[in-house]
DNA sequence: GCAAAAGTGTTTGCCTTACACCCATGA
DNA sequence: TCATGGGTGTAAGGCAAACACTTTTGC
């Protein structure tokens, strides 16, 4: 086996033939579309304090920009912007990202392709979406480039009865043919003064895939509000490999944190003591404990590395 | 909540400025990549008889085509092409995938995104992979297009143990700092007279993400071999859920079968009776029987819609 | 008859669930 | 002191791994 010589190539020998090859090779007479990548930043907040001892409530934040420009001006829109020549996609991202709202040195996670023609009136535009993980503690939104403003947006994300209102959708998969492979979900985006929502129709297809349909749509640009769906559902499925939660906490954190970060991103209240169990092989405990609550002072915990990864069978 | 109007047009009132700016809209002064789609197509294969009553060995295979131009002329490269105006870039994979090689009518699971600058030596191109499941039985293999050829390929793809012979990998984890993190592969891909090869280095990122890094290839184009890679942990993972197992079967089909599928895409020997148990929520039985092995008929069973999904916690 | 695979039953032990209970703190 | 969250223990039940065993066929 014949070492790689440059970045990607490796183990051919046709040199001279092939650059000649190369250099008449007329990219420029197809047609190409612009591509994007857009972020779906998610943090988590708390919420006011109730009394000096009580918790107060965490809430599930994702970072929008108001859009300056036509089209969808006025309307809020994930963060993100086109490809230049030279950067991978995931470089792309993180520069959008800290042009349009000054958030840095976030980890991506690749979500998927959004290509459907017409996505965007602007014209032939794909985008590549990601899904990153940042403290708002840490970060002055700086609104910059096409962006108006940049906000944290609470989240909130529920399967609705189908064609009603709020509820749980328990029976909806009572409901004969294709209708059972369908839930609808409502998504509600609030920054305090301002909702903006959204209602979705996803639909489970074959080859475990989930697609999304926009039913409407009040106040999110584009098809962004299938992007956010697509990053809730994606992120709803990973964290149980137990990789990604740490993402949300700072390096030391207290299980209680932890937890709340499951919580928050489930929509579920979990058990502590399991929870604790659950996450013990991964994190290690500090000699560091936290002070100034109403009660028990709470160790501090750091992240195992090396811990073994959860392989679900 | 207003209807939306139009496709991707959710609750805006703005029409004639709006039109005027799209109309205005210069598109054309950006410069813009090609956008591929490489298409990672599964299947799985019987093995030769060794006799009668012996079931064949099963194989993981997938499809390449052989490419007839520069760059990697002679080399085997995972079915492609170019995004067109007007479709998505699902339909640009399944149009790409039955020129190439006359395969058709696949469910399509999305990968990644592949962009690094220089990836391809012809220019700015950037590639949207997928992963489909193909009968191998059903197609006749009609290599057209830029394919010189295109044919089915048995996959071994094993850990190896960092910078040595193959083995397995079990003390890989025992090196301290990052060495911790990477494990290295060697994906090997005969169809019974050629065998190209590739080494792989498998890197854990931050936020559960791996990534890939080709040590050496060889016969294999571009960055395909990175691309397989993925697949191949894409595809591991995401068995477990209990949808994709199915692809890989015809509508009916043994459980035999269905657990070859399984023991095939993980590698690993599954216990019969366990296996059972775990898919039987999944399936149910039909009257029909298998006959002509020499030994007892197996009962053939169906697909269970409407079955719970498998949520992981 | 016999080899091979289809299919069932059972034991064991671990992991999850649920809940009861104690601990430590600051206003 | 007491409300509140931090933290531990434990019993019950379910699931999964492992293995033993029976069934049914074609040659």
């Amino acid at each position: 086996m014949s070492e790689g010589k440059g970045p990607e190539r490796y183990g051919r020998t046709e040199g001279r033939e092939e650059e000649y090859f190369l250099s008449e090779y007329e990219q420029e007479k197809y047609e190409r579309p612009s591509v994007a990548a857009d972020i779906v930043t998610i943090t988590i907040r708390k919420g006011k304090s109730v009394n000096f001892r009580r918790a107060p409530k965490r809430y599930l934040s994702l970072l929008l920009v108001k859009r300056g420009q036509h089209p969808f001006r006025g309307c809020w829109a994930l963060p993100g912007g086109f490809l230049r020549k030279g950067e991978s996609i995931e470089e792309c991202a993180l520069r959008e990202l800290r042009e349009e709202t000054g958030v840095d040195r976030v980890t991506l996670l690749p979500l998927e392709c959004f290509s459907d023609p017409g996505r965007d009136p602007r014209g032939w535009i794909i985008s590549n979406a990601f899904i990153s993980a940042a403290s708002h503690e840490q970060y002055q939104l700086t609104p910059k480039a096409d962006a108006a403003d940049a906000k944290w947006f609470d989240v909130r994300y529920r399967s609705v009865r189908k064609g009603g209102e709020a509820g749980d959708a328990e029976d909806a998969t009572l409901l004969s043919g294709d209708a059972a492979a369908e839930t609808d979900h409502l998504l509600t985006l609030t920054d305090g003064e301002l909702t903006i929502r959204a209602l979705l129709r996803e639909r489970r297809c074959k080859f475990g895939k989930i697609e999304f349909e926009i039913v409407e749509s009040e106040g999110i640009a584009f098809d962004h509000a299938k992007i956010i769906a697509a990053a809730i559902h994606k992120l709803r499925k990973e964290i149980h490999d137990n990789e990604i939660g740490f993402e949300f906490v700072q390096e030391l954190f207290t299980l209680a944190e932890l937890q709340q970060v499951y919580e928050v991103i489930l929509d579920e209240a979990l058990l502590m003591p399991n929870f604790r169990r659950k996450l013990s092989e991964y994190v290690e405990a500090t000699e560091e404990v936290t002070t100034g609550a109403g009660h028990r002072p709470a160790k501090l915990f750091r992240r195992k590395e090396g811990a073994p990864r959860r392989e679900e069978h």
